[in-house]
DNA sequence: TTTTGTTATGCAAGTTTTTGCATAATAGGC
DNA sequence: GCCTATTATGCAAAAACTTGCATAACAAAA
């Protein structure tokens, strides 16, 4: 969808390599847009064909050689043009709801394994997540106003993680009711 | 990923025709996975060759014939198989987000009116699930503990819509405070 | 000293999804 | 009478994404 356009962005702010990228969607876009690092690469070949990006091989002695890609201006100009147009709400491909979905057909103990170990995920990225808003609380007011629609994401990621995790709490409930008494004491 | 067996769970609950499970999707799982009415049909296709559904041709008078798909006994295996396999933690990609990141190259007016549009279809996202959640708690006892798997899957819409909307005002504040005192009064 | 991890890039093949086009009958509103 | 919506299916091409493989150097831990 916009792979193209998110890496536009990330250029936009720090010219880079591919694995530069890769590493900037795992650790800061990576909690709203997803790629591997085939993908990017092949985007990037993609975008220089296109015009948009320009890049300088870098030999390096001790690492492998990387390429610099930095934005041409018509690669700003795309940049500008994109934020201009609506995008398309965003629709959700979600396995765990199907397979919770169609929980009747399977175990309540299959389905609470299940959710505990998406639970485990999603508390290790909240925690991430509030770990990263602490440090731009401790931030001059100046670099805090400049990473201000960053931060908007950022708390986007928040309240998503916390509500659902609030949902797990709802649903490891209801799938204690359903559960016959386990493992009753004595004989 | 899985439209293959989001198909097979709703068939499993009841056989149908292509274009019954794309209104279903629209309807009900639609919340959680999206499909296309083209891949619908270019799954049940291979579904069937793949021997987990069986269909029969309906010929109708009025309207365009129609084929009714139902699991075969290979296709429940398959189902109760997958169902006991952990899925993978759904990995989000959300344009919206891409975009806010790189907010600060664009007028405030255009995010403002990129939420909007936003708000307005969560706005009335919830208001569609909220509705089912109140027909869910009229319904008799039985019927309600048949249907307790899908309406988690409709808490999890509701707590993400109110929580999507929650974090929207955050935005909407965080976007005046940004702007200059707009058209201020008299000469 | 062997294994594991990190940096660095990419091709090839396959799967999944989207977009565009095509057909065809009927019902209902203007 | 015309336009739009709904019911019903599908092919073809393109775009997007995943999986598997491949290479290569160095650093640190086991």
């Amino acid at each position: 969808m916009s792979l193209k356009h998110a890496i536009l962005i990330l250029l936009e702010s720090e010219p880079g390599s591919g694995y530069d990228l890769f590493k900037r969607f795992k650790d800061g876009l990576g909690y709203f847009w997803n790629a591997k690092h085939q993908q990017v690469y092949l985007e990037l070949k993609k975008l220089s064909e296109a015009g948009w990006l320009a890049f300088e091989a870098q030999t390096q002695d001790t690492r492998p050689d990387k390429k610099n890609y930095r934005l041409t201006p018509a690669g700003h100009a795309e940049l500008l043009r994109w934020l201009g147009e609506p995008v398309q709400p965003n629709t959700i491909n979600d396995a765990l709801l199907v397979k919770l979905y169609a929980g009747a057909h399977t175990s309540p103990d299959n389905l609470r394994e299940e959710m505990q170990r998406h639970i485990a995920v999603h508390r290790k990225t909240l925690d991430s997540l509030m770990s990263i808003e602490r440090d731009y609380h401790g931030l001059p007011a100046e670099q805090r106003h400049a990473l201000r629609m960053p931060y908007l994401t950022l708390r986007r990621g928040i309240l998503g993680e916390q509500s659902w995790l609030q949902w797990a709490e709802e649903v490891e409930h209801a799938l204690q009711d359903t559960t016959p008494a386990s493992t009753p004491p004595g004989k």
